[in-house]
Order: structure tokens, then C-alpha cells, then sequence
RNA sequence: GGCCCCGUCGUCUAGCCAGGUCAGGACACAGGCCUUUCAAGCCUGCAGCACGGGUUCAAAUCCCGUCGGGGUCACCA
């Protein structure tokens, strides 16, 4: 049998994290049997602007590595895959159950099943439909319509019995078909609803393995009633734990963003982000630019792979120790017979450390890749200047791991500054220059060193400065600090030498000019 | 509330099915080392089997119950 999985998205105009975990097993699953990994859209006859809501979608996946052999953009031999555009199948189905005895067509109001319903919780007990204007012959069904009703068709489920769904995470789970209702399939428009199309889609796409969040789990009996009244043989299934809040057992939900924001962790997250989207003059509407959505990291500057890691892991292991993967690799060990049963909940800490680990081994080159664009949108570097690479170049490497995100070499944007638009840390000032004793006289002293040095490479000032300090007979650490806090306006950044270096011996003394001037 | 699912350090988890090495790892946290700051790195530490009964020589692991958390109960998807 050939393995064929589906993620079946709406189009809501983001891709949630814990949608984006579902897609990922989906597919990790596909691939690592050989199979083919279906995206269809689970749309309906009301929403609009579909091509819209769905671009962010396809972008968040395709961003992320998790590519479609068929669906929107790359067609497919099940085509169409929207499924407003399958309407007529679904249509057929539900015939088919009503001419089957499966489903009936039910000529009750919207109010009149309600009441039924009030009336059972009112006395406690089960609430059963009562059939009463269930429709199953032609005369029937004359006699309703005469009265002015509208019939939609319902499933005429079970009243007794079980029902054993095998799942592949859960074990055997079971159901008592007594608990379920006469769901509606088709309203009296014709339209039909979800839970019809969807099992109608899955099989005409010939899906063999539903894996979908757990929330699903409840739903399973009726779309197995469907299926089966369909004479389809049935799919694997595989409930997938859901994605909880930080810190929660709560299912992770876009619109809670407030709540999240009360976690010093998330709201860290946030803030980080935040700081570099403004610079890049990115809008940072809380309705896109959000954690629980996936354009939030790519905006920022994460990469794909370390996204795909953490959440790999959130609720799903090798063993007891393997824990860096990258994508070829996860591929090569998934399993759903390894996926925890237990809800994972989000840990930003922990992705920003995927995020690091990840970082690490990208090249030096790459980063600089990586990185420009951010310096280039906050208009710190011109597009496509040949000497400003190369100093980029020069920063990532001097930098190396404390950038950490893209977004993070907007850190030391002073150095693209003018060197007399530099902005001080008062406080770091204050503390280094100000108040450091002989601060400024040794700072006087080093400049005129500075000034004459012939050699302006990171190697050179280090044996130039510790020539200097020892010369005076001072700790280098009286001096440094003066010295970066000058040269660069912040009591914290790379090595010192290789920050001088890289801004040169003219902005070096213009910018220890600048700062005795103010002392 | 009914039904269903779940329950190992703060968090992600290994161990459970085939009971038996101080319950292992990672992130976070605390302390230390290194050091021109920061970051990284290294070392050390803190911290968990939800609870109660069984079964057994022996229970995180098997059985029963309790409690707790979550999901779902639409003419939404």
C-alpha cells in the first residue's frame, strides 16, 4: 500500500505553530515510507479571498522545507484540491447514504431540534433526536415540504452497539455509538458540511493514514459512520497531541496572546522580535506578528531547520538522547509509534535554543546571506554594496554565535552609523568614562597611540594596547572599557581589537574625539 | 454535565508494552572556572515517577480506584 498523508488547512490567512507541527509529521510521515504528501484546502462556499488567505499558508510551509506533491500551485492527478470545488461529490455521497438508509432527509427547524435538545439537558439525560420529522418516503416528504420545511440530511447513526477505532498513537480507543447524534451532512441548501467532505476527499485522494490533531479524536466515530455507509475502506488514523500554551496543558490558540504575554519566557520571545521587526520598519500588528505564527520567525530571521527541530521534538523522540536533528535526518528516524500521547506545551527557551544550535553550523558566508537584508531594510547598508559585505562579513565573524536570529546583527548597527550620529549608553559612560578613574587622560593618551599605529588589524592593536598598558603600568581592563564604550556608545560587544579594526582608524579617533569631548 | 484522551524534574523527554543498575538526557535556573565586557565553552548543583490501594521477593513499569488537566459534544472547519 502506498503511504499518502494529507494536511487539510483552511485558509485563515496564517499558519499556526501547532498546525505547522500536524503538517510536519504529516509529511515527515510520507517521506519516510516513500509516500506522497497531499495538501488540500479545506475551504467553504462562504469565504472569499481564498487565493489571499491561503498565500501566507503555502509560504509559512514551503518557508519551513515542507514541500506538496500535489495540491494548490503543483496540481496533482485528484485535482481539484479546494474543496469548494469538490461540492458535486459531495453531494453525490450524501444521496448515496440517504438512498442507502444511511442518512435520512429531516424536515425539523432550526429551533425545534434545539428545544429537543434543552429539553433532554434540562432533565439530565442524553439527548436523543426524536425523529419526528424525519422524511424517509417520497410522501413524507411531500407532507413536510407542504407545510413549507426545508429538509437537510442527517446520519441516521446508531442507537446501540460499539465502536473500536484502531489509532496508531492511542491503541484501541472506544465509543459507544448511543452518545452519538444524528449529525447534519447537507443543509437545505445542498451545501454539504465538513465532516462528510472531508472523509468524501480523503478517500477519492485516496488518503491512507489521517493524521490530525487530537481535537479530531471525537469526531472520528462519524466520519467513520460516513465511511463506512460509503462502502470505503477506512484509513489508519493517528491522533496527534496538541501543542498546548507555555507553561499549559491548554490547547495553543493564536487569540490569548494577552495571557502568553503574562509568561516572562514568551513575552521575551516577543520583545526580541519586536526590537528587530521595528527596526526593519516592519508593522507589528499582534494579529500577524505573533509566536503562535509562523511569519513571526521567518520575519525575524530564525532558520527553517531549527523551527522544524523543535517542534519535531514537541511530542515525538528518537531516544534518550538525540535531540539535534536536521531535516534529512528526522526524515530518516520518524515514526508515529514514538509520538507521546501527552500534550507538549511551547517553550520558547527552548526553541531559541534549537535556534543557536542550529546557527552554529551555518558558515560564516551564509550568515552574511542571512543577515544583509536586515541591515539593507533598516537602511543601515546599500543594496548590493560591495564594500559593505565585506565589512558585514567581518561583523558576523567577529560576532560569531551571539547572533543568534538573523535580526540580531541590527545589534551592531552602530558600526554603519556615522561617527557622529553615534548614541552614547549613558549610563555605560557614566560608569566608564566619567567616573573610571584616569579614565579620560588614558583614553587621551591611547588615542595619540592609536593615531600613529601603522598596522590597523586586530593582531597589531592587541600588541599595541598591551604595549600601551604595560607602558603605563594599568590593568588592560581599565582601558578597554573606556575604549569600547567610546568607539562603540555600549558597555557590551565582541572583542575589543577586532571591533577597532573593523571600524577603522579614521572612525576610531573620531569617535574617542567625540566621547572626551563630552566628558 | 455526558463521552473521549492524557498525567515522569519548571519545560521537552528516555524508561512503561516484554517489573529488578543511585529514575537517564536536554532546555531553563543557581554557583563556579575561563575572560577586556557580552556571548559561547567547561565544571558543579537544584529539581520529577499526581495520589491511594492491590499483585509481586521486587512496581515509574502490571491491575483497580481516586484526583487533576485537557479535548469534544453546531445546519464551524
Amino acid at each position: 500500500m502506498i503511504v499518502r498523508t494529507r494536511f487539510a488547512p483552511s485558509p485563515t490567512g496564517y499558519l499556526h505553530i501547532g498546525g505547522v507541527r500536524t503538517a510536519l509529521f504529516c509529511w515527515l510521515f510520507a517521506r519516510r515510507n516513500g509516500g506522497q504528501f497531499v495538501l488540500r484546502i479545506d475551504d467553504t462556499d462562504q469565504q472569499r479571498n481564498v487565493e489571499a488567505a491561503l498565500k501566507p499558508i503555502l509560504e509559512g510551509l514551503r518557508w519551513l522545507g515542507i514541500d506538496w506533491d500535489e495540491g494548490p500551485e503543483v496540481g496533482g492527478k485528484f485535482e481539484p484540491y479546494y474543496q469548494s470545488q469538490r461540492a458535486d461529490r459531495h453531494r453525490a455521497a450524501a444521496a448515496r447514504l440517504v438512498a442507502a438508509g444511511q442518512a435520512y432527509r429531516d424536515y425539523a427547524k432550526t429551533e425545534e431540534v434545539q428545544a429537543e435538545r434543552e429539553a433532554a439537558e434540562k432533565a439530565k439525560q442524553q439527548f436523543v433526536y426524536s425523529r419526528r420529522w424525519m422524511a424517509e418516503t417520497p410522501e413524507d416528504c411531500a407532507r413536510f415540504e407542504s407545510e413549507g420545511r426545508q429538509a437537510v440530511v442527517r446520519l441516521k447513526m446508531p442507537r446501540e452497539g460499539k465502536l473500536v477505532i484502531p489509532d496508531l498513537i492511542r491503541g484501541d480507543v472506544e465509543f459507544d455509538w448511543a452518545r452519538e447524534q444524528d449529525h447534519v451532512v447537507q443543509r437545505a441548501d445542498g451545501s454539504c458540511l465538513y465532516h462528510l467532505a472531508s472523509v468524501v476527499d480523503d478517500h477519492d485522494m485516496e488518503i491512507s493514514h489521517v493524521i490530525r490533531a487530537e481535537e479530531h479524536l471525537s469526531n472520528t466515530p462519524r466520519q467513520i459512520f460516513i465511511a463506512q455507509g460509503l462502502g470505503y475502506e477506512l484509513p489508519q488514523y493517528a491522533h496527534l497531541p496538541f501543542v498546548a500554551e507555555p507553561g499549559s496543558k491548554v490547547k495553543l490558540s493564536k487569540r490569548k496572546l494577552d495571557k502568553y504575554l503574562k509568561n516572562k519566557d514568551f513575552a521575551q520571545l516577543v520583545q526580541h522580535g519586536q526590537k528587530i521587526a521595528e527596526a526593519v520598519g516592519l508593522t507589528v500588528d499582534m494579529d500577524t506578528f505573533n509566536p503562535v505564527i509562523v511569519d513571526f520567525y521567518e520575519q525575524v530571521g530564525y532558520l527553517p531547520g531549527a523551527i522544524v527541530n523543535y517542534l519535531a521534538l514537541l511530542g515525538w523522540s528518537l531516544d534518550d538522547k538525540t535531540e539535534h536533528f536536521g531535516i534529512p535526518q528526522l526524515v530518516e528516524a520518524f515514526s508515529l509509534e514514538r509520538v507521546n500521547k501527552a500534550p507538549a506545551s511551547f517553550d520558547p527557551k527552548k526553541l531559541m535554543a534549537f535556534q543557536e544550535r542550529h546557527m552554529l553550523e551555518v558558515p560564516a558566508e551564509e550568515k552574511v546571506g542571512l543577515v544583509l537584508p536586515y541591515l539593507e531594510k533598516a537602511g543601515l547598508v546599500p543594496r548590493g554594496d560591495e564594500t559593505a559585505t565585506i565589512k558585514v562579513r567581518r561583523i558576523v565573524e567577529a560576532a560569531g554565535d551571539r547572533i543568534k536570529v538573523a535580526g540580531d546583527i541590527l545589534d551592531y548597527a552602530d558600526f554603519f552609523k556615522p561617527d557622529n550620529e553615534l548614541s552614547y549608553d549613558e549610563k555605560a559612560f557614566e560608569k566608564r568614562i566619567r567616573k573610571a578613574e584616569d579614565a579620560a587622560d588614558l583614553l587621551k593618551k591611547l588615542r595619540e597611540v592609536l593615531a600613529g599605529a601603522e598596522a590597523f588589524d586586530a593582531a597589531s592593536l592587541d600588541r599595541l594596547v598591551h604595549g600601551f598598558v604595560e607602558a603605563e603600568g594599568i590593568n588592560i581592563g581599565q582601558i578597554i572599557h573606556a575604549i569600547r564604550v567610546a568607539a562603540t556608545g555600549k558597555a557590551v560587544g565582541f572583542g575589543m581589537f577586532d571591533t577597532l579594526a573593523i571600524l577603522g582608524k579614521e572612525s576610531c579617533l573620531a569617535r574617542i574625539d567625540r566621547a572626551l569631548a563630552m566628558v
